[in-house]
DNA sequence: AATGCACACAACCGCGACACC
DNA sequence: TGGTGTCGCGGTTGTGTGCAT
């Protein structure tokens, strides 16, 4: 499982699994000084043993500034529910109208949360909360957030989720 | 107390789109 | 204009944790 063939990552990248809070470190100084461009080169010369791709998503996911981790709001969760009715499941799209949400996370939240419940209740907007079952297990970890927009640069589509939704 | 199961989340993978030369 | 490299997205998998039995 070392070979990749996808374009980005057909280097052999030896390092995989769980970031480690140093290189965390090394990721977040590194484009603090250079900017989050250029992810190939981010990987090289940040010297973490990990693909451009994997760096680009550690950043998005989890390292940017203003970051919004957990508690998915009941607003937030309606909000999910009726762009995906919209759009679908596009979920960089859906991010962009959530600030401080990622695609990823929202996409996560969908599967294990909303799309249960609606199959379960039949299309209804519960809004019973985030936790149906089981209480939120929050890691920590989102303290890294200071200040910053949500820029997933799909604004493509503004006008009509604005039209529609009014937001 | 031990074990198995279900859930939540982080991370990986593959592919298409886009940018640059 | 075509080729190559990079980026971004969506789907899927892996792993850790809590709960039920």
């Amino acid at each position: 499982m070392a070979l990749k063939k996808d374009g980005a990552t057909k280097k052999v990248v030896n390092n995989k699994g769980a970031w480690t809070p140093e290189e965390d470190r090394n990721l977040a100084q590194y484009i603090e000084i250079h900017g989050p461009k250029k992810w190939e080169t981010i990987a090289v010369k940040s010297g973490l043993n990990r693909c451009g791709k994997s760096c680009r998503l550690r950043w998005l996911n989890y390292l940017r500034p203003n970051i919004k981790r957990g508690n998915i709001s009941v607003e937030e969760e309606e909000l999910i529910i009726r762009l995906h009715k919209l759009l679908g499941n596009r979920w960089s799209l859906i991010a962009g109208r959530l600030p401080g949400r990622t695609d990823n996370e929202i996409k996560n939240y969908w599967n294990s949360h909303l799309g249960r419940k609606i199959n379960h209740k039949g299309q209804k907007l519960e809004s019973s909360s985030s936790q149906e079952t089981r209480p939120q297990k929050t890691r920590d970890i989102s303290q890294v957030n200071k200040e910053g927009t949500s820029d997933s640069g799909n604004s493509d589509i503004n006008f009509d989720v604005n039209d529609f939704f009014d937001i």
